[in-house]
RNA sequence: GGAAGCAUAGCUCAGCUGGUUCAGAGCAUCUGCCUUACAAGCAGAGGGUCCGCGGUUCGAACCCGUGUGCUUCCA
């Protein structure tokens, strides 16, 4: 069969990607083998496959292979998340597009839309990391959602309001007021954002005509104002005290109060306490006992309360109150001003801060476990700087908000009687059973005795059971699967998430199962582009990643992402890196095509001889290699390891052994070189599979016939080990030989064709052995070994040894020479000097370690 | 406002516990090659105030202090 000239991606991709999942390698059973699993961080059902979800899953991809081909039953669970703002929003949209409101539906049928919705795109995203290789178990997909999971994360609310942890009840919370729900803390996005400060003054209840000036960045919530305060030890203003004024607009005579939460020099000292609409307000109106005066409705427009504009949108009022300000004569000046603003993670709007009645989960209890392990290491963080930054959000955790005024998502289990108790169950029928015994007064024969909670839990509040509830754990927590995979070894994420859900999910599996959840978190770096900017999709320059595959091919998308993302660090997208990638592909091919080029070359009669040091100098630097890589693998140093076996390819076998065991055009080969060399290639493309599968997959197949089943994804790695020091070293010479030589025949025009004669002095034990190989890399006809220096010769030195060649034509060019042996020789002696320098350096000998000593010793005798 | 991290070649980064003349790699650049696996390539080369300043040490890219710049997280 003709081999194409090069990589066809496309087929090959397709090709294997069936195979294996045709072959089963995907899908994991429990056996006696250890298991290694990782549980996907489920993508939003929104969602479409980016930068980031290609980094995240090659790196969750070259551990599973990695492990695969070590012998770990390994497994890879997929799935979704229901996103419930996020979604929610999307079905909202497209009913509306439909020309349907939301609001004129009844929750079921909203629901079967959403569903609907789910079934149509919810996929594409899990489609989408096939094209990518994804090693995954397909017959593992889970959803939030699912019956099982949603009836887990009932089961998991009810147990924690039993304990007490779980409460409703009225606070401070952030209200998303497009989404019209309430956000938890960690949903808030604070950026910095250009405001005018606008100052503006109180008249006071005093008989002459007097005014306390205040500063606000946000004038529309003076009609919610119940109080002014001011710092006790603020000289301006201690003739206050007792003193009442009148907010603007509005004349409610409210009360100047003294605290020292006030920072004197901001502003004009002075602040105006709106308890209703900031949290530090609210705080200052329970300790000082101050009416709370709500003027926002749940869609951001004023309300009743406000008594003015009423129904319109906050900021268009904002503007409108500070012109009527002006007007009234209450503005003293505007500012400009940089501020702080929360805006929606999801929605991107603007957070109002709300008084509103809300679910919380206490999480003190929980913290406890969580915190501990990671800080003894139980569970390791890579790169560990993230333990800080976990341990400070543990240390000061927060009743968490888990629930949002949506319809999509797990329905909060609460049931609530014509008095408004509360009646927390698993089910309706349940929560009876319990209004029975609390009221057995009542009369059971009347329907609708209960209704049940309109709110849904937080999406984080299912996906931190992820590790748990993808194994089944609700409905059997002692089931075998659970036992054999649980605790997963390795969660690869995003260190935005880390209070989202690592440190919940961390929380979780000692909560429920009493175990973590995994032993290992890997962070990736965030995806930036060239300029540095983080790839989003409101910037725009986020590639069209399934386009960069259709293009590249996946092994070269894979390839572009991984060389440049050491653990932890940003990741800087250049599409340099995918021609990198192309290239590398490109190259094994060709080294395939070459290998192969020789099979029919083939001659059982020939001895190996001078392609016998080629052969063991390979083996010996596969062996050594393997080991590096092996090591910065364990390490999650994947970005290295993929930097070290491309080195190894390009340059130990493709540069040097390939050219050194090349035999000339048309001659034969030996046999044993030919199969010697197949097994070479064969484990250098298993050291490069878990990074690029397809490739080295089908090459794999190409050059070698190979029986079913008989596929690299599942070849098992040799052991290795290092025991030949010496031919590395003595390889490192040959190389150091070759590269001088060949420049010194470059700088002494001596052209590719001419042949040279070569004297060495130096071990020719050595010489004897590599002597073919070498004299072949620089077209030398002649290389003897000579006592003494040779006259009328280039001569240079490598390492140890001296070498001459005595240039069969052209000149030489001596004065070039003996400048750059002035060099070699200007570098020896500082060399020299150095070493001389440190050894008669009294304390230098008296304080350094000894086997420094010793190094500085040998350096000395040996030159 | 509080905290953390980073600063090494044009770019992206390695550089462990201070010790080889330690200043490295890849990409990019330059020079010479269409040499029959590969021009998406081959062969070779150049390129640095290890951010500034001060200190500790026999010895500092590495440890300490300080200044500057950038990034991230929290409020």
């Amino acid at each position: 069969m003709e081999i194409s000239k090069n990589f066809q991606h496309g087929q090959a991709e397709k090709k294997w990607y069936s195979h294996w999942e045709k072959s089963g390698y995907f899908n994991s059973q429990p056996d006696n083998r250890p298991a290694y699993t990782i549980v996907m961080p489920p993508p939003n059902v929104t969602g479409v496959l980016h930068m980031g979800h290609a980094l995240n899953n090659s790196v969750q991809d070259i551990l599973i292979r990695r492990a695969k081909m070590m012998g770990y039953n390994t497994c890879w669970v997929p799935g979704t998340d229901h996103a419930s703002i996020a979604t929610e929003a999307k079905v909202v949209g497209m009913l509306r597009d439909m020309g349907i409101d939301k609001k004129k539906m009844p929750r079921d049928e909203f629901l079967k839309y959403a569903w609907e919705w789910k079934e149509k795109y919810g996929g594409i995203i899990l489609k989408q990391l096939e094209e990518l290789g994804c090693a995954l178990d397909w017959n593992r997909t889970n959803f939030t959602m699912d019956d099982h999971y949603y009836k887990a994360v009932i089961r998991v609310f009810v147990e924690l309001y039993s304990k007490g942890c779980i409460y409703r009840g009225v606070k401070m919370i952030n209200w998303d007021p497009k989404a019209k729900t309430a956000l938890s803390d960690e949903e808030v996005i604070h950026k910095e954002t250009n405001s005018k400060l606008i100052y503006v003054k109180y008249r006071l209840d005093v008989p002459n005509e007097e005014y306390i000036t205040i500063a606000t960045v946000r004038p529309e919530t003076i009609l919610g104002d119940t109080a002014v305060c001011v710092h006790p030890e603020d000289s301006r203003y201690t003739h206050l005290k007792g003193k009442y004024c009148f907010v603007p607009l509005i004349n409610r005579r409210v009360p100047i109060i003294f605290d020292d939460y006030i920072d004197k020099e901001f502003g004009t000292g002075a602040l105006k306490v709106t308890p209703a609409h900031d949290i530090n307000d609210y705080n200052l109106g329970i300790k000082h006992k101050l009416p709370v005066v709500d003027t926002l409705n749940e869609d951001g427009t004023m309300s009743k309360e406000a008594q003015l504009y009423i129904g319109e949108d906050r900021f268009i009022v904002r503007k409108k109150i500070i012109e009527e300000l002006r007007l009234q004569g209450h503005l003293v000046k505007e500012e400009d001003y940089k501020n702080n603003v929360g805006f929606s993670e999801r929605t991107n709007e603007v957070i109002e801060p709300r008084l509103s009645m809300q679910w919380w989960c206490n999480m003190q209890e929980m913290v406890k476990p969580a915190l501990a392990a990671v800080v003894n290491n139980d569970i390791e963080f890579h790169p560990a700087k993230f333990k800080n930054l976990y341990m400070h959000w543990m240390d000061t955790i927060k009743d968490w908000c888990i629930s949002r005024q949506l319809w999509w998502g797990q329905r909060i289990p609460a049931w609530y009687d014509a008095d408004n108790n509360i009646y927390v169950a698993q089910n309706e029928e349940e929560a009876y059973i319990e209004l029975k015994k609390q009221r057995p007064e009542l009369d059971f024969t009347t329907p609708n005795l209960l209704r049940q909670e309109e709110d849904v839990l937080d999406t984080w509040f299912s996906s931190w059971l992820w590790p748990l509830e993808v194994f089944n754990w609700n409905a059997a927590p002692d089931n075998e699967e659970l036992k054999y995979y649980y605790p997963t070894n390795t969660l690869v994420t995003a260190p935005e998430i880390i209070f989202f859900w690592v440190a919940r999910m961390i929380m979780a599996g000692y909560e429920f199962k009493g175990q973590k959840p995994f032993d290992k978190v890997y962070f990736t770096g965030i995806v930036r582009d060239k300029m540095g900017r983080k790839m989003s999709k409101s910037l725009g320059n986020s590639p069209d990643l399934l386009k960069l595959i259709e293009d590249f091919g996946a092994d070269a998308v894979r390839f572009s992402v991984m060389i440049s993302s050491p653990a932890g660090n940003d990741l800087l997208y250049d599409e340099n890196q995918l021609e990198q990638g192309r290239n590398f592909c490109n190259k094994l091919w060709n080294a395939m095509k070459l290998v192969k080029s020789w099979e029919s070359r083939c001659d059982d009669s020939l001895i190996v001889i001078n392609e016998r040091f080629s052969i063991d100098w390979m083996e010996a630097r596969l062996a050594e290699v393997a080991l590096e890589i092996d090591s910065l693998i364990k390490d999650f140093k994947l970005s290295e390891g993929l930097k070290t076996i491309y080195s190894l390819i390009w340059n130990d076998f493709c540069s040097w052994y390939l050219e050194w065991v090349k035999p000339a055009m048309d001659a034969p080969i030996s046999t044993e070189v030919w199969q010697k060399t197949i097994l070479i290639f064969e484990q250098l493309l298993q050291l490069l599979h878990p990074y690029m599968p397809f490739i080295t997959e089908e090459i794999y197949h190409q050059i070698r016939e190979r029986q079913a089943g008989e596929d690299l994804m599942i070849k098992q790695l040799s052991a290795y080990s290092v025991q030949n020091n010496k031919i590395l070293k003595d390889g490192a010479l040959l190389q150091e030989l070759i590269t001088a030589t060949r420049d010194v025949r470059l700088k002494n025009q001596l052209k590719p064709k001419d042949t040279i004669k070569l004297y060495y002095t130096g071990d020719t034990n050595f010489y004897n052995t590599v002597g073919a190989t070498f004299s072949k890399q620089i077209n030398a006809e002649v290389l003897t070994y000579t006592a003494e220096a040779k006259k009328d010769c280039i001569s240079y030195v490598v390492q140890q040894d001296s070498l001459y060649i005595e240039a069969v034509s052209a000149t030489i060019d001596f004065e070039a020479q003996r400048k750059q042996m002035e060099k070699d020789l200007a570098y020896l002696q500082g060399f020299l000097i150095s070493v001389e320098k440190k050894l008669s350096n009294e304390r230098f000998v008296q304080n350094a370690k000894p086997e420094i000593l010793e190094i500085e010793r040998k350096k000395w005798q040996m030159h």
